[in-house]
DNA sequence: CATAATAATGTTATAATGTAACAACTTTAA
DNA sequence: TTAAAGTTGTTACATTATAACATTATTATG
């Protein structure tokens, strides 16, 4: 059993139908996406969508795309760590990727830290066209 | 005569108005904060002020914040080269700092050549706490 | 100049995204 | 068992952004 059931189990109902709805969608999807398809499942409210997505980034299950007002289940690898944090997002298909690199965060840490700033919050989030999309 | 007064000249009266007013802020507003600030000025509907903000966006005399859905007039010295720019945004005193680092901007060229990922747009926001808010 | 093309503006209405606030119920821990 | 913390349901509202259409101003172009 890995870390993500681990996780999963300790999840409230919604918190579950969310995350599942996420899970099973090949993007990223807005709160009001989820809220519709989450209709049949009994929500009525945004609220009952933001609330369980609050605690799923939390949990750092679930990631929100600042650019796109959406949100992506997360498929890191090792989902412990994660300090630095990018995102590709294609324009054409919709397609996340998800990735850390090393010399990236070591860079970063060192801006941040010659700026004497208390990073509390990351945001690298990189729109354009995937090699899936461009390669035709 | 700077880059940014050759610019400005070039603007229209809306576009103007929404860059003074962005320029004089000491911080990022909100389009509505924009529309607040220039109903003397005759403004009545929030495309006056979103319409100037995509051409002045689209100048790089001013940049959007994706994470906190606010616009901050451009500070950054050779306004030309934006190709990979960051920010930093202060959660206490709202300042933001916008930089760009050379060996970031190389890392970053090589994650996305790697990926074969056409680059479009880059969002980069930390956000945190600026030396002025935590030194106290 | 005439006139067509482009850019900018004004306005109304609506869509999309996100929170506040209150009441009820459930689980956990003392 | 009782208090605390967490979860849920619900109504109402706040904030951010765009669609659509009519009008005016500016800029080429012949
Ligand atoms: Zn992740
Ligand atoms: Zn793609
Ligand atoms: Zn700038
Ligand atoms: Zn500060």
């Amino acid at each position: 059993m890995n870390e993500h059931a681990h996780i999963s189990a300790n999840l409230s109902k919604n918190q579950l139908l969310v995350m599942d709805a996420l899970t099973n969608s090949d993007g990223p999807l807005s709160a009001y996406a989820i809220l519709d398809q989450l209709c049949d499942q009994g929500f009525r409210a945004p609220q009952q969508v933001y609330r369980a997505l609050k605690k799923l980034v939390d949990f750092n299950m679930v990631h929100r795309l600042e650019s796109l007002n959406a949100f992506v289940a997360c498929r890191h690898p090792g989902r412990e760590d994660h300090e630095t944090l990018a995102f590709m997002i294609c324009e054409n298909c919709g397609q996340v990727s998800e990735f850390t690199d090393n010399l990236l965060s070591k860079r970063l840490q060192h801006l941040t830290g010659a700026a004497h700033f208390v990073l509390n919050k990351m945001t690298i989030e990189f729109r354009g066209i995937c090699i899936n999309c461009h390669s035709t």
